[in-house]
DNA sequence: CGATTTTGACCGGCGC
DNA sequence: GCGCCGGTCAAAATCG
């Protein structure tokens, strides 16, 4: 953990390197200091600040999926401490964690042999320190990270233990068939008020069905992602009966390929949601939801309004099932779902930091950002009501507030991040409306380092 | 002309 | 076994 402290800080002085001599070579370039000599000079100049940005993007997407990967060892870190709490209480009956022993990883490289791996062998130690180690690499090469991390040794390792695994997963009775059984495969429901056709993902997706299904008569259209040739994502695109505007849409599958830059920040927040779900028992259920929240669970609320029937139905789904409602209130939302549907707005960080889970009582405590048109006051008041619902509501499961707190404490680089987050949101680029206006220099209020 | 969409046919799972 | 239903296939149509 604390070298992905360090490697966040080393990106974040790299990336602040490289920015500054960007803007250098920009001002001498745009500025009074046209060279004398030749034209050539200049586009010699103009195409080198052209790679300089190039590379302050690469490093700034590097940066990014290393904090998405942050955040996910955090939360895994958390999870598997749940696990353990509750298994000690309830006397080692591990059968409902079995059951939710799901994988919905969708955009990464999955986990999903591991957690089959880990039925199979579900007595045998070796096999669950390999499941480990394999999600461990999983978790520090997923996403893009082949371009994140250039560490030799990490993707030998990864192969290493990949290449062990497959033999242990061969050996076994339940192969790689298993897994692609459409019945057992996980699914991500997201529902999304949007008036397109199809929510823009990010990805690249052909249309190759459409069935009008029982019960909707607004027709199903079946796609699959065209990224790659082979790749077995799918997704199901359909107009909700209650409300034609929301467009729910269906994704089954793990990408075989990396993903865009646009649509990992989509795929990373629906599987951090799946994920969320799955760890979370029936009663302590961590959720994310724009706009609405469900009673019985925990969740962090950005939009105004709560339809409780809904938001409970769409999270008491089968395990295999999983709702991310992104349909908020269209009057006076915080965060319009068009703009959700933006790939840059899912690209930004602010799908994990939402997707943090916020440790409350049994009740949902709905943090609610007041003075919408004052960006600097709606970080101090995010932050300021997270840690009031905290001091007010002491939460039962507080490991999870303060493994939080604890790495914002002990990692200053992670006070660039959720100020980069909310600032994401708040001040999102080229995002119009008239209940959020752009701004810059978002305030954040962080604890300061001990 | 290649890529994409449309649409009817087909297939397999599931309940009766 | 039969019928229903969801999902997929593939040929034809359409688009850029």
């Amino acid at each position: 953990m604390e070298d992905m402290s360090k490697l966040f800080s080393s990106y974040d002085l790299e990336i602040e390197e490289k920015r500054v001599s960007s803007i250098i070579l920009e001002d001498y370039v745009t500025k009074d200091h046209k060279p004398n000599s030749t034209d050539a000079e200049m586009d010699e100049v103009k195409e080198e600040n052209g790679r300089l940005k190039m590379m302050i993007e690469r490093v700034e997407e590097n940066h990014h999926s290393l904090q998405l990967q942050f955040f996910d060892i955090l939360h895994k870190e958390a999870s598997k401490e749940v696990v353990t709490d509750s298994a000690t209480n309830t006397s080692g009956d591990g059968t409902e964690e079995e059951h939710e022993l799901v994988s919905l990883c969708l955009g990464r490289n999955p986990s999903k042999h591991n957690k089959d791996a880990a039925r199979i062998g579900n007595n045998s130690n070796k096999v669950n320190k390999e499941n480990k180690e394999l999600e461990k690499a999983y978790l520090t090469l997923g996403l893009d990270s082949k371009s994140v991390l250039p560490k030799e040794s990490a993707e030998a390792t990864l192969s290493s233990i990949r290449q062990k695994h497959q033999m242990n997963v061969k050996n076994s009775s339940n192969d790689e068939t298993s897994d692609q059984m459409p019945a057992k495969r996980a699914r991500v429901c997201v529902r999304a008020r949007c008036d397109s056709p199809t929510m823009n993902d990010g990805c690249q997706w052909r249309k190759y069905g459409q069935k009008i299904a029982k019960g909707n008569p607004c027709p199903r259209a079946y796609y699959r992602c065209t990224v790659a040739p082979a790749c077995p994502v799918r997704k199901q695109v359909q107009r909700c009966v209650e409300d034609l505007s929301i467009l729910i849409t269906t994704y089954e599958g793990t990408h075989n390929h990396p993903l865009p830059f646009s649509a990992s920040g989509m795929a990373s927040t629906t599987s951090a949601a799946a994920s969320m779900f799955i760890s979370g028992s029936s009663e302590s259920c961590s959720s994310l939801f724009f706009g609405n929240v469900p009673t019985p669970h925990n969740g962090v609320c950005l939009g105004q309004q709560f339809d409780q029937s809904r938001a409970t139905k769409n999270v008491l789904l089968p395990s295999n099932k999983k709702t991310l409602d992104l349909t908020a209130s269209a009057s006076n939302t915080l965060l319009p779902s068009t703009m959700m549907m933006t790939p840059s707005f899912w690209g930004k960080e602010s799908a994990n930091l939402f997707s943090m889970p916020i440790p409350m009582e049994e009740k949902t405590h709905i943090i609610r950002p007041v003075k919408l048109r004052n960006s600097s006051s709606w970080g101090k008041n995010f932050y300021e009501e997270c840690m009031k619902n905290q001091t007010l509501h002491p939460p039962k499961d507080s490991f999870l507030a303060e493994t939080i707190t604890k790495a914002i404490k002990t990692d200053p680089s992670l006070h660039s991040v959720i100020a980069a987050a909310v600032s994401s949101i708040v001040g999102q680029q080229g995002y119009s409306s008239t209940s959020c206006n752009k701004q810059e220099g978002t305030e954040i209020l962080i604890p300061s380092t001990q």
